[in-house]
DNA sequence: TTCCCGATTTACT
DNA sequence: GTAAATCGGGAAA
């Protein structure tokens, strides 16, 4: 089943959070399916985080996106060179999303690996990211479609138990102060598709 | 129009 | 461990 908008017009760390054992799925125009199960999620809390594209309510072409109402994908391009895949949260207007950091492969391996040439190993086909956007032939071309739609989407599965949910610190973001420290990036326990650098427990 | 720098990845010392 | 790659967004001018 895949899941609703509902699922994503709440609030933002709870979507990051529930999000960890879903299966995200990008249907190829042959028909062909790249899905993986999510493993590491950041939430972006919008006018609050410093260190969200939309803070204090900053709202420009690229960010617009987010302000969009939940269920909506966000990409952009990050260094010149990276996709990076979010899902909108919230109702219409409030600019929070979650980005998908990273994903444990199910089915597409072998076209995954096409396009994922520097890759050497499995564990490095969407361990981050970009990687994971390289992977799935995700780019801003997808920026803004609805995850209803039947192209980019994500599929429901069981919930991860709560003792299987690492809280910590949000990667790429030092520059944000205090919001830095937030506990806001969440992975599944000792999954080796997580990204570097493996969180600490918190 | 100019300038600075980023929600990253990879190669190299 | 450090640095290069690479370019568009956003702010200043």
């Amino acid at each position: 089943m895949i899941l609703p908008l509902e699922f994503y017009q709440r609030d933002t760390k709870k979507v990051a959070r529930e999000l960890l054992g879903k299966i995200l799925v990008h249907k190829l125009p042959n028909g062909k399916r790249l899905a993986g199960r999510i493993v590491e999620t950041e939430a972006y809390l919008g006018v609050i985080d410093l260190a969200a594209h939309s803070y204090g309510g900053l709202r420009t072409e690229r960010t617009s996106t987010m302000f969009m109402a939940g269920g909506h994908i966000y990409v952009y391009l990050i260094y010149g060179l990276h996709s990076c895949l979010n899902v909108v949260t919230q109702k219409m207007g409030v600019p929070e999303a979650v980005l998908i950091r990273a994903v444990e492969p199910t089915e597409g391996v072998d076209e995954m690996k096409k396009r994922r040439p520097k890759a050497r190993k499995e564990i490095d086909l969407t361990s981050g990211p970009g990687k994971l956007c390289a992977a799935f032939g995700i780019s801003r071309k997808h920026n803004a479609l609805l995850l209803t739609d039947g192209e980019v989407f994500i599929e429901d599965a069981p919930p991860l138990k709560r003792s299987q949910i690492v809280a910590s610190a949000r990667i790429g973001v030092e520059y944000a102060e205090h919001a830095a420290e937030w506990p806001l990036r969440f992975s599944e326990r000792a999954n080796p598709y997580v990204s570097k650098p493996q969180p600490s427990d918190g």
